[in-house]
DNA sequence: GATGAATGAGCATTCATTCAT
DNA sequence: GATGAATGAATGCTCATTCAT
C-alpha cells in the first residue's frame, strides 16, 4: 500500500488527513477489513459498525477517516487499483515474450493466476463490476477499463507493426474484444469458485481463447 | 404475457393465486411498473410504496401478490424471459440465412436492434447483470446464459456438421466466448445510451465482430 | 380542536392523510402530547422516540402523520394558533365595554386569565417566542404577532374614531407599543411561575399598564 | 476586554487558568469568534470544531480553556455583558441632559445606534434573548434585565424627586415598561435588519416612544 | 379481495468530551 | 500547554412487512 496513494486520495476527498497519519500497519488492517465487507456484501448491505468492529476500532473513528460510508467503497477501490496497475506494470516491464500471441497468452493465464492467489481482491473486483450499482463504481469501473483495455492496446500495436495482427480494425475495438474474453475466463473462473467440486483447467482455457482469437472459429 | 407463465410463477411461489386470478390488463399494467422500477434503480433503491403508486395499487395489495419485495424482481424477471425466449424462438424458426457465420452475424445485429425497441427491457437486463447483487439475480441471470449460449450452441453445432467452423474445441466453449462478444456489444451500446451525443454504428460493430470471431485477429 | 385546521395543515403538508383520518380523540391526544413536548423543551432536546412514547403510538406512525420532526412544531403551533384566534374573536364578538381604555384593560387582564388556565400552552408559546431558533419559528411567530397586534389596531382605530386615543401617531405602531407591554406582563408571569412562593397580582399590573399607556407616566 | 472580568470568570468556573494566561491579543480573538458563533447559530448548532478552526486554535486547547461547551456561551455573555455595562456607565457619567424625558429620548436613541454600530453584537444579544434554551441562558439575561432596568431605575427615580414622574407607581414596574419599549425597537429594528430594502427612522420611533410613554396615548 | 394504518428494526451521521502524546 | 485522535451516545428517517377492517 503506497503512502502515495493515501495522499492522493486525501487530495480527493476520500480519506481525512487523521486517516493518512495512523500507522501503516493499521491504515493496511483497515484496508483489509474494508476490502473483505465490499467483497462479501453490496454496498447497502455493508454497515459501518460491522466494518468498525472487524477493523477494531470505533464507527465514531471510521466515520473520521472516511467522512461517509461512499468514500470506504472508493478507498478500497482506489487502493486495490494501484495495487493492481502496480503489479501489471511492473508485470510488462519484465515480460520477455515476443509474439503478440504469446504475450496475450501469457497475460491472460498470469491474471487467472494472480486472482487466484488473490481470491478476496477477485471478489471485490467481480462485485464492483457486476453487482453493485453504477452511480456507486462508475468512477472505478472506468479506471479498471482503462487500464486493462490499455495493456491490450499496446500489444496490439506492436502486433500490427510487426504484422501479427490484421491492421484492418482499430485497435481500441479488438482490445474491447479481447478484454471480452478476459472477462469471460473470469466469469468461468468466478462460476467454478462457487462450485468447490468443478476442476477447470484456466490455462487450458486461456490457450484456447487465445487461439480462437488469433485463428478464429473457422473451420 | 403469457398465462402459463403466470401459472408456472404461481407454482414457484412467486406470485400468488390472487395475483394470477387479476385481469391480463391489470397484470399487464402491474408488470410494466415492475419492470420500470427495476431497469430504473437497484433492489435497494426500488420502494413497494412507489411501484404501488405507479401501478394504481395499494401496497397492500402488491404485497398480497407477491408476498415479499424479493418476487417482484423474481416476477418481472420471469415474465421478460419469457418475452425473450419466445421472440428469439420465433426468430430462430423464422430464420432464412444458412451458413453460420452469417447466422451468428444476423442474430447480434438483430440484437442490438431488439434491445434498440425496448430500451426498458434492456435497462432492466443491464441491471440484473450489472447492478445488482447475486443472491437476488442468480437465478434470472442463470436462466439468460443457458438461453442465449443454448441458442449459440445450436448454430455452432450445426456449423461443426457443415465444416464452417472448427471441431477440435467444445461447442460449450465456444458458445461462452461468442456470447462474451455479444456482451461486449451491449456495453458499448450501454455506454452510448449513456452519452446521447455519440453516434455508434452498431451494425458495423457487430459484422466486424463476427469477422474477428471466424477469422481471428491474426494479420 | 377543528378538523378544518387539520385539512388545511394537509394542504400546507404538515401532516398526512393517514393522521387526518385518524380518530379525534387520538388527534387530539398527540396534539396534547405534542404541545407539551415543544412546551417543556427546546426543538433539539424533543425526541421523536420520546413523544411516540408519550402518545401511546410507535416512532414510524409519528412520522408517518408528520413526515418530519420539523412539522410536529408547525403542527402543534398550526392548532394552537387556530384555538387561541378562536377564543379571541370569540372574545371581541362578545365584549361588552365600550371604552378603549376599558377595552384594552379588560383583554390584557383576560388575556393573564387565560394564561392561567392554559399554562401547557403558556409554555408553549414562551418557548416559541424566546427560546427556539427563529429559523423554525418565524411563520408561527409572525402569525400571532399580526394576530394581536391587529386585535389592538381594531380598539386603537376606534378609540381614535371617538377621540379617547390620540390621532398624531401610526395605529400600527401604537399597537406594538400596546403589544410591548402586554409582552412585559407575560415576562412578568412567566417569572412569576417560575418562582412559586412569588404573589404577583396580575390584574393590578395590567390594570396600571394601561392607566400608564393611556395618561403617560408623565407627573 | 478587562482582565478583572477573566479574573471573575476564572473564579465562577467559567474559563481555566490556561485560558487567564493567555495573550491578551489571542483572548480577544477568542471572545471574537466565540461571540460571533453564537451570533450567528442557536447553541445546538454552534460547534467546538468549526470555533476553534475560526479561532486558529484546536479543539484541544478549546475544551481546556472553557471546559465545557456551555462554558462559551457563558464566557461570550460575560465579556459582552462588562463591555456594555462599561459602555453605558461611562454614558450616564458624562450625560449632561437634564430632564427626565430627555434622558429617557436620549438613552434610547444612543441604543439603537449603540447597536447599529455593533451589529454581532447585536444579533448576539438578540439570539440569547429570543432564540436560545432558557436554561442556558437565565444568567445572562437576568443580568442584562437588573443592568438595563437598574438604569432607567436610576432616571426614574430621579423624576419622580424633581415631579416630572408620577409617583403612584413603583419605580420597579414603570421601569420594565420604558425597558418593554426599548425592547420594542430594538426588535423592529431586527426586523428591519432581515429585511434590507425598509428604512426605518429610528430615532423617530424612539421620540415617539417617548412621547407616547409621558403623555400617553389617550386623546 | 383490497386497503392502508401500524410497526420497529436498521443505519448513517453528528459532535462534545476524554485522554494519550 | 497544545494538540488532535478516539470514542460512543444519541437521533431522525426509511421501508418492508404485518394485520385489522
Amino acid at each position: 500500500m503506497d503512502e502515495n496513494v493515501i495522499v492522493a486520495l486525501e487530495k480527493r476527498g476520500v480519506v481525512s488527513a487523521t486517516f493518512r497519519k495512523l500507522e501503516p500497519v493499521k491504515k493496511k488492517t483497515i484496508y483489509k477489513v474494508v476490502l473483505a465487507a465490499f467483497a462479501e456484501d453490496i454496498f447497502e448491505s455493508v454497515s459501518l459498525e460491522k466494518v468498525a468492529l472487524a477493523a477494531g476500532i470505533s464507527k465514531g473513528s471510521l466515520i473520521q477517516y472516511f467522512m461517509h460510508k461512499g468514500n470506504l467503497l472508493e478507498f478500497a477501490g482506489g487502493i486495490f487499483l494501484d495495487d493492481y496497475r502496480r503489479h501489471w506494470d511492473n508485470y510488462f516491464m519484465t515480460e520477455y515474450a515476443v509474439r503478440a500471441k504469446d504475450r496475450i497468452a501469457n497475460f491472460m493465464a498470469a491474471h487467472l493466476d494472480y486472482w487466484d492467489n488473490a481470491k478476496t481482491e477477485f471478489k471485490f473486483f467481480m462485485k464492483i463490476h457486476y453487482e453493485n450499482s453504477a452511480d456507486l463504481t462508475k468512477g472505478i469501473r472506468n479506471e479498471f477499463l482503462k487500464l486493462r483495455s490499455g495493456y491490450f492496446s499496446q500489444i496490439i500495436g506492436r502486433g500490427m507493426e510487426t504484422g501479427e495482427i490484421r491492421r484492418d480494425m482499430e485497435t481500441e475495438f479488438i482490445s474491447l474484444l479481447i478484454l471480452a474474453s478476459l472477462k469471460n475466463l473470469e466469469q468461468i473462473y468466478a462460476a467454478a469458485l462457487q462450485t468447490p467440486k468443478t476442476k477447470v483447467d484456466l490455462k487450458d482455457l486461456a490457450a484456447k481463447t487465445v487461439m480462437i482469437l488469433f485463428d478464429g472459429i473457422g473451420g
